[in-house]
RNA sequence: GUGGGCGUAGCUUAGCGGCUAAAGCGUCGCUCUGUGGCAGCGAAGACCGCGGGUUCGAAUCCCGUCGCUCACCCCA
C-alpha cells in the first residue's frame, strides 16, 4: 500500500452508485419515451472537442468558457476542451456530416456527462449529465413551443408538480443590437449604482445585468427599457406566436423581461423551467430544471450553412436529488421470487446448468452459490425476499429431484427435477 | 474565486488533553454439521481526512492543507 491520502473522486465528482442506478435510468426512460414519440434521434458526441468550437459557438466572454472550461493540449499540440454543454458539438456534428441535406427539420438528442470547473455546490458539480435535445433546419416558432413541451412533459412524467416556464425573447441580429445601445445608455448614468461584474459587463455584455442577482443592480433594472418593446417586427411576431402556442397546450409560462441566459449564441426565445422547492425554514425557493432556447446564427457560425435551430437541456444530477427529497420515485427493489440453494459439492456443480436453464426460461433466479451451509443461503433467500427456495442437495442429485420450499409457510415439496422449472412457474401464477 | 459549518469502522454517531478509541445498524461466523425470519455469543472492520506544531502525553488544542457541505457568483 503506497503511502498518503487514499484515493478518492476529484472535487465536484462522484461515483454514481448501483442504488443511484435506477433514478438514472427511470430519467433515461422517460426521455428516451418522449424522444421516440417526438421523433428525436439520438446522437453522441465525443466529450473532447477541438477547444475553439466551443470559445466560438458559446462565446469568449461567457462564464463558461471564461473560467469553467477544462482545457487539455494533445502530443500534436491540438487544443482540446471537454465539453461545457451539448450545443456546440451537436451543432459541429449536423454540419460534419452534411445534415443539412436529410430532410428538414433534423431532430437530435444526446445524454451524457459535461464538465464545468467551478466551485460545486447544492446540486452542481464539475463532472454532471444532462439530457438535450436540438431540432435544425426550421425557424417556425412552433419548434420552440414543441421543445418547450417535450420538457415540461418529461418533467411531469417525473412527477413534478409546481413547474414554471419562463420565457423570453432576445431579439435577433436585427434589433438586438439596437436595443443594446438602448440599454447602455439607461444604464451609463447609473453605472456606479451597479456592482462591479455589471460595470464590466457594461462593455462586453450589457445584457446579463438584466438577471445579475446583486439587489443593487435589480434596483437599477427595473426601471430599464425592456427587450420586449425594441423588438423588430419578425421576433415580436415570433415571440407573440409561441406564446400563442404555449396557451394552446396550456403550458404554464410567464414572461421574464430579465431572462437572457449565460450563452452567446441565443437568438429569440429563451427559456427556464423552474420547480418549487421547500428550503429549511419552510420558504419557497425555486430551482431551474431546464432551459435553452433558439439560436438561429450558431451553425453559420460555426462554418455551416445559415441553418436556424432552437433546443434545451436539463441536468440530472438536480432531477435525481428532487426525485428523492419530494420521493416522487422509489426504486424498485430488485425482485427475486426464487433462490437456489445447494448442498455438496455434487450439487453445486450441477447447479450451474440449472440456472441457466432458468434463466432461459426466464426465471428470475438468486443464488449464493459461494456458500456451503445451507442456513447461511436460506437467510439470503429471506433477505432477498425470495417466495421460494429449490433446494439441491446430495439426496436429490441422486433422485434427480429437487426441492421447492415455500418460505412464507415452511412448507416443501420434491418434484422431478426435469419439471422444476413448469412446477416453479405453476407456484409463480398463484 | 469569497465566506460559514463539518471530516472518528461500510453507514449513523459517542468520546473533546490521560488506560488497548466506543456503541448501534450492516457484514461474516457459531449456538443450529440438510432448513430462513427471533434470540444469544463471537469475529472482521478505524494511518480519528492528510501534514506540521504545542505538550511528558493529541482523535481532542493551534496552524496549514485536502475533501464534503451551505451561502455568494453562475448555472443544469
Amino acid at each position: 500500500m503506497p503511502k498518503g491520502p487514499r484515493f478518492q473522486t476529484p472535487q465536484g465528482m462522484h461515483d454514481v452508485l448501483p442504488e443511484d442506478q435506477p433514478y438514472i435510468e427511470r430519467i433515461s426512460g422517460v426521455v428516451k419515451d418522449v424522444a421516440d414519440f417526438y421523433g428525436y434521434a439520438r446522437i453522441d458526441t465525443p466529450m473532447l472537442e477541438d477547444a475553439a468550437l466551443f470559445e466560438k459557438g458559446i462565446g469568449v466572454t461567457t462564464d463558461i468558457v471564461e473560467k469553467q472550461m477544462y482545457f487539455l493540449r494533445t502530443k500534436g499540440g491540438d487544443v482540446l476542451a471537454m465539453r461545457p454543454e451539448f450545443t456546440a458539438g451537436i451543432a459541429r456534428a449536423y454540419i460534419q456530416h452534411g445534415m443539412i441535406n436529410l430532410p428538414q427539420p433534423v431532430k437530435l438528442y444526446s445524454t451524457g456527462p459535461l464538465f464545468r470547473h467551478e466551485s460545486p455546490q447544492a446540486g452542481r458539480f464539475r463532472q454532471f449529465h444532462q439530457f438535450d435535445f436540438e431540432i435544425f433546419g426550421e425557424q417556425s416558432p412552433a419548434n420552440d413551443a414543441q421543445i418547450i413541451q417535450m420538457f415540461y412533459a418529461i418533467l411531469r412524467e417525473l412527477k413534478f408538480s409546481h413547474l414554471i416556464i419562463e420565457v423570453n425573447s432576445i431579439g435577433d441580429s436585427q434589433c438586438r443590437p439596437y436595443y443594446k445601445k438602448l440599454l447602455v445608455n439607461y444604464l451609463r448614468p447609473r453605472q456606479y449604482s451597479l456592482c462591479v461584474d455589471c460595470r464590466r459587463r457594461m462593455k462586453e455584455n450589457p445584457l446579463r445585468i438584466l438577471d445579475c442577482k446583486e439587489e443593487k443592480c435589480q434596483r437599477v433594472r427595473s426601471q430599464a427599457p425592456q427587450i420586449i418593446d425594441s423588438l423588430c417586427d419578425e421576433c415580436k411576431n415570433h415571440f407573440k406566436q409561441l406564446l400563442e402556442f404555449l396557451d394552446e397546450a396550456d403550458l404554464p409560462y410567464h414572461l421574464n423581461p430579465h431572462l437572457v441566459r449565460g450563452l452567446d449564441y441565443y437568438t429569440k426565445t429563451v427559456f427556464e423551467i423552474f420547480v418549487e422547492t421547500e428550503g429549511d425554514q419552510g420558504e419557497g425557493k425555486t430551482l431551474a430544471l431546464a432551459g435553452g432556447g433558439r439560436f438561429d446564427t450558431l451553425v453559420k457560425l460555426l462554418g455551416g450553412k445559415d441553418v436556424p435551430a432552437t433546443g434545451a437541456a436539463a441536468g440530472m444530477e438536480r432531477i435525481v436529488s428532487l426525485l428523492k427529497e419530494k420521493q416522487l420515485f422509489t426504486p424498485p427493489t430488485p425482485q427475486y421470487r426464487i433462490f437456489l440453494a445447494q448442498l455438496g459439492d455434487a450439487a453445486k456443480k450441477k447447479s450451474a446448468k440449472l440456472l441457466e436453464e432458468m434463466r432461459k426460461a426466464k426465471l428470475n433466479v438468486a443464488e449464493s452459490v459461494g456458500r456451503d451451509s445451507l442456513r447461511a443461503q436460506l437467510a439470503r433467500a429471506d433477505k432477498l425476499g425470495a417466495e421460494f427456495t429449490l433446494i439441491l442437495g446430495q439426496r436429490e442429485v441422486l433422485d434427480n429431484t429437487i426441492v421447492i420450499r415455500e418460505m412464507a409457510k415452511g412448507t416443501q415439496e420434491t418434484v422431478k427435477l426435469e419439471k422444476v422449472v413448469e412446477e416453479v412457474r405453476k407456484r409463480l401464477k398463484k
